[in-house]
DNA sequence: TGAGGTCTCTGCAACGATGTAGACATCATG
DNA sequence: CATGATGTCTACATCGTTGCAGAGACCTCA
């Protein structure tokens, strides 16, 4: 089972360990006689490094960990995918786990026994973890937050700007003339920090053309996924007075809205406009295709990862907060043709 | 930057390190007493124990990779969800890395620096590697191969039914009458062995019936992405003769096609019928919903990493070749309303 | 009372690698 | 010929943990 050591091609050599070593690492003066007897060793034995004692001897693993929600949500396998090729370019690897947005699994990553000491930093996507757990947790390993809460400056954070997001969802919406905009996704309590700060735009849209909101167009949903952005739009299609836009907080739900509108017969922008956020290639793809307002996801990656490894470096200035930029990508969903 | 370790709290507890150690671990028996006085210098000091090192001198890390082409496909992001979730339950985490189809990268994963090492095993989707370079590679990390490829039996395999699977797709679409169905993904070449058994169950189906098979409908791509589904329907749109329905290799092929079959203003199920393969989630929400042959993928995580676990406890039977089930399930594709 | 058996606790060695310091030739230099 | 600079190679300690063997203290029982 166990491979052969240093110690094993040592003795077959008949030379130190040390120089084995040196051979395997091309670090010191070695004789090219004595270096091609030690190679011919080491290739019979078929010699392979142990990274995890190279790991202990040298502090460090060359390994960070991804935590997410869910992987099968496209955003976060998208930037998942991301974060992986940034962190190769620098030699790291990157350990993906999923929370499933269960709280007691988030914070098991932060207890006693997690196995956050065996990567070198974290990039951690909460859902439900607060900033004051964090900072109770004296945790030894270097964290930079992707995307959700707010975090007032404690922690290294990588985000794009959701109340801008939002807003230019739904202005676009509104400069296309609609004027009973719906919106998807509020999350009106402790955990919904991302959901608030888009119904925020969303209003701050609405205030700057004067125009109301009608509380009854504003949905709140318990998750992002397609079902309850499917459920969502059934229940504003039900009104007396339906919406002739929505904004859904992602693409999922959009997509999901879009579902239940064609399904119900409703014309997608004819008669209903959507727009959603995070720029999925699966909106691409979609009938009709949606328009959304898609963050620089490798732009994400590359800061994150940055931003981590400098911190693991020590080089980090304190606690970054960075702000991506996102873009409007206008498809059928609001467009009618493209 | 680096915590306390068990030297540091015995010392200043005034005990062993030994004991310490057994305080942390609960294993061996200390007097409650000095437990309770261990207990608070460990709590004092904020103690973790290095993983790295615990790994080192027990020869194990209780860390797997996963290693897929395209995280972002999200037949390997739904997949890789459940292999996170099979693996939890065993007490192991998972490292997933991605290939991108690229030969090279897959090589690397077992040469002589990969870190292949640090983990106690591989669950490996290959697209490129064959099974020599596999054999050849005198590679002490225990494999379990996923989905791909043909490995005559020299290393754990877990897949579905390939043949078996593609034909029960050209068979619901022949069943519904139609008689010219063409094929979406076929791979002509040495690396694209499954794209070859669905071609020969795609041609089964028609010989069962004594249909003959259109040359000119068989498509090949030269990989399973939206996009070359979309080209590859507007190829076989454009035919004097086009199809009357479509069978396409996975989900994202037949999406894309679907996109292509909308654009065209060509009603799908009326005109050209759809089924794809891998039962992905986003098939349920597209427009029309997608008719698809799902193999189970939580069966699949956990065959795999059971079997990948009993090769690991050395209780694995030699070359397990572990076939599993699929389903065909009908939607809006090929049914008209659901 | 002393032989044997718990019960606690400790020290040493080891996992497999690398950092450091120095040993030993060899060579050039004054 | 002594000196020191190089070039090669080696021995030892170390990273932080756990396995193992055994040391004492205490108890039990003949």
């Amino acid at each position: 089972m166990a491979g052969p050591t240093l110690r094993d091609v040592a003795r077959r050599a008949n030379v130190s360990i040390r120089t084995v070593s040196n051979v395997v690492n091309g670090y010191a003066p070695v004789s090219d006689e004595l270096r091609a007897r030690v190679q011919v060793v080491l290739d019979e034995l078929g010699y392979r490094p142990n990274l995890i004692a190279r790991n202990l001897r040298q502090g460090r693993t060359g390994m960070i960990a991804l935590v997410v929600p869910e992987l099968d949500v496209p955003y976060f396998a998208e930037l998942a995918r991301e974060v992986i090729t940034a962190a190769r370019v620098h030699g790291y690897v990157v350990m993906v786990d999923q929370t499933d947005g269960d709280a007691d699994h988030e914070r098991a990553l932060l207890g006693r026994d997690s196995r956050a000491t065996m990567f070198d930093g974290l990039l951690l996507s909460p859902l439900t973890i607060t900033a004051e757990e964090l900072r109770q947790r004296g945790n030894r390993v270097p964290i930079v937050l992707l995307g959700e809460h707010i975090f007032n400056g404690s922690f290294h954070h990588v985000a794009i700007d959701n109340v801008a997001a939002a807003h230019d969802a739904t202005a676009h919406l509104l400069d296309l003339g609609r004027r009973r905009v719906a919106a998807i996704g509020d999350q009106p309590y402790a955990t919904g920090e991302t959901a608030q700060l888009r119904t925020i735009g969303y209003r701050r849209a609405h205030a700057r053309r004067g125009l109301p909101v009608d509380e009854e167009l504003v949905v709140p949903t318990a998750n992002f996924h397609r079902r309850l952005g499917a459920a969502a739009m059934d229940r504003l299609l039900a009104l007396p007075e339906p919406p002739d836009a929505v904004f859904c907080y992602n693409d999922l739900l959009a997509l999901g809205a879009l579902r239940a509108l064609t399904r119900a017969g409703v014309r997608v922008p004819d008669d209903v406009a959507v727009v959603g956020v995070d720029g999925v290639e699966e909106g691409q793809y979609s009938t009709p295709s949606l328009t959304t307002v898609a963050p620089d996801k490798a732009e994400i990656a590359r800061a994150a990862v940055g931003t981590l490894l400098s911190a693991i470096d020590g080089t980090a200035t304190s606690a970054a907060e960075i702000v991506i930029p996102h873009r409007l990508i206008v498809r059928e969903s609001t467009a009618g043709e493209v």
